[in-house]
DNA sequence: CGGTTTTGACCCGCGC
DNA sequence: GCGCGGGTCAAAACCG
């Protein structure tokens, strides 16, 4: 998400007051040669203030400091988060639309009726992720809205179809998630970017979906049993669907040194996947369901303040991660908060009511 | 040369 | 029990 996040229109949030916090890094470099210079004058500087404000003033700026840092960070979490929820409710009136235009042409088999059709209805196991029951729109708006937990949302999803919930079994299976990933429908290649390094070990042509579903290892750690299967969306090839069983059990590979731009590609360590990489824009992800992302921000956001308290050059690029980080963890924490869950649902529905001209 | 991708074959669970 | 279909294996090919 990050390079695009700087290209979003500023939100003026950021009201720049005090003294440029991050830029005091920066600003430290020259600092010691003046304070070698005539240290002495900057303490009489001070000296020569009046004595009852010296304290004030001084605890003053420390705060101004303070403030304008955690504005600064705020402005910033709010901008990718403002970001993010324009391209999810873009990405979700594009769905409602092409849905709509599906359940007016067809009530049932709504994937253009090809395949599904020719078998007969029974002819559906594990409804894993796309039953030909349920218009795929519906798929969308669980996974957008559901994020965190796709497995009970299949499982709503099947108890609210009618069929009985015997989903039991999936409750013991690791966690699973989805992630949504826009994709250049040109590129065949079925290359999510997410920062691990994964490992294709095959690839099968599945019955409702004429792409092909690639499924990957985790290739960084030999003994971890995250498994992801990327297919393209049946209806929007467009759409690159990413699902994640398991979660790592190891940090995530730190990215590429030279090129701090493609840290979120770790499959890129093979020659062809390139091709991915060329993409004008980073992926925007649709909806991501990540559970484990959480705490290896973390994680990265505690490697980073370590950075930062080594000092040096890193001070940067560490306040740019935390600052990354937060956004992301800001963006993670308001789509798991049930709360901010609902109120999407119900301004969604709402907005779904007024672009369906007419249904009952 | 080591790691990754490709791809046909095989395994296994589920519905009939 | 059989057939279907998803998931996995493994050998060959590929690539840097």
């Amino acid at each position: 998400m990050d390079p695009w996040i700087s290209s979003q229109p500023s939100l003026s949030l950021d009201l720049h007051v005090g003294l440029p916090t991050l830029g005091l890094g920066r600003h430290q470099a020259p600092l010691p040669v003046a304070a070698l210079a005539k240290p002495k004058v900057l303490v009489e500087e001070n000296f020569l203030q009046p004595l009852k404000k010296e304290p004030e003033v001084a605890a003053l700026e420390t705060e101004l400091q303070r403030m304008s840092e955690e504005n600064r960070r705020l402005a910033e979490a709010l901008t990718s988060v403002a970001a993010k929820y324009d391209a999810l409710r873009s990405q979700y009136t594009e769905m409602v639309a092409s849905a709509a235009v599906h359940t007016t042409t067809t009530t049932n088999n709504p994937s253009s009726g090809s395949e599904g059709a020719s078998v007969s209805p029974s002819r559906k196991r594990k409804t894993s992720e796309t039953s030909m029951d349920t218009p795929p729109a519906a798929h969308h708006h669980q996974h957008l809205h559901l994020g965190t937990s796709p497995a009970s949302a299949a499982d709503q999803m099947e108890c609210t179809s009618g069929e009985p919930c015997k989903r039991i079994r999936e409750e013991h299976k690791p966690k699973v998630s989805k992630l949504y990933v826009h994709a250049d429908p040109s590129d065949l290649s079925l290359v999510v970017k997410d920062g691990y390094q994964w490992r294709k070990y095959g690839q099968k042509v599945t019955k409702d979906n004429p792409c092909p579903r690639a499924y990957f290892r985790c290739s960084f750690a030999p003994a971890c049993p995250v498994k992801k299967k990327v297919q393209r969306s049946a209806d929007d090839n467009t759409i690159l669907v990413a699902t994640y069983e398991g979660e790592h059990n190891h940090v995530q590979p730190p990215p590429a040194p030279s090129s701090q731009q493609q840290q979120h590609d770790g499959s890129s360590s093979a020659g062809k996947n390139a091709a991915v990489t060329k993409l004008p824009s980073p992926p925007r992800q649709v909806a991501a369901v990540a559970p484990h992302h959480t705490q290896l921000h973390q994680q990265q956001q505690q490697e980073a303040v370590a950075a930062m308290g080594a000092g040096g050059e890193a001070v940067g690029a560490a306040a740019e991660m935390i600052r990354r980080n937060l956004a992301e963890q800001m963006a993670m924490t308001l789509t798991r908060d049930p709360s901010f869950k609902a109120a999407l649902v119900s301004a969604l529905s709402g907005r779904i009511l007024e672009l369906s001209p007419t249904k009952d």
